[in-house]
DNA sequence: CTAAAGCCTAAAGTCTACTAGAGAGTCAAG
DNA sequence: CTTGACTCTCTAGTAGACTTTAGGCTTTAG
């Protein structure tokens, strides 16, 4: 049998966020304590583990705290099915892609600029970095 | 001839920047005006509008203002060559390129997920999006 | 018993690039 | 002289995800 309550600092360091962000988590209603000793610390049960790897989870695909909690509350109120959650990843896979876009964009640009520039002893003011032209979109 | 002085709200009007975005870059040093009436009103000259345009062409290429700030001093000090600048594009590129590795690797998992997940009337205990395993390098 | 480590709350600070508002002075036209 | 447009400074607010600080209580080891 593995322990099963735990206070804050062991799910800090077993978890790898910290205490900070867990009760800052908790105030922005992504995960609650189990139980509270009559001091008032807060007691996590093994469950805790679970909410915060989907929290890691969630954060690695790029949803916000704010579309975590969301889906973590669709879930545990078991009115979501699989068509809901897809449906909120591919909005956010839109989202994803046209930032993608964007920084593409500004890469090609930036290396069309680089490729421009002399690097050498030159006067700045023959740098493409510096002097914006058609050439490069500006 | 054309106009060679002019006031912010001319300098705004004619360069679209807003006349509270350019008082905030007087105030993180990136513009200034070329002189001051008695009553306390800024002056600009013609020079303003290579300056502003400077900083919109970096401001496109990704560059922070701190960065900015950076370069158009280099640049007008004389001390900087195409060498420097070129230096601070390929670091600003590399950073860049970080960037849009990750994001092309969320989007990968994100699509990865969306593609596993069945969409329908299924519970969420089935779902990629949601559950994390290996499959999908949590 | 005491000291150290751990925990609590509440509020403020961080970063970036602005935007908005209050309250007041200035300028040009009629 | 008045009105309205323009300008000034200073302060505060925004978003997001935390971190830091201050001041004070609780628990644990020796």
């Amino acid at each position: 049998m593995s322990k099963t309550i735990f206070k804050i600092g062991e799910i800090a360091k077993i978890s790898g966020f910290s205490i900070q962000t867990l009760r800052y988590y908790e105030k922005e209603q992504l995960i609650e304590p189990s139980s509270w000793t009559q001091s008032g610390y807060r007691l996590y049960s093994n469950d805790i583990f679970t909410t915060l790897k989907l929290i890691r989870h969630l954060k690695s695909l790029g949803f916000s705290l704010s579309e975590i909690r969301e889906l973590n509350n669709m879930c545990i109120s078991g009115s979501a099915y699989t068509r809901d959650i897809k449906e909120k990843a591919q909005v956010k896979l839109e989202q994803l892609n046209e930032k993608l876009e964007i920084l593409r964009s500004v890469q090609l640009r930036l290396e069309n600029a680089i490729a421009l520039c002399p690097g050498d002893d030159s006067e700045v003011a023959v740098c493409p970095i510096i002097n914006c032209n058609e050439q490069i979109s500006c």
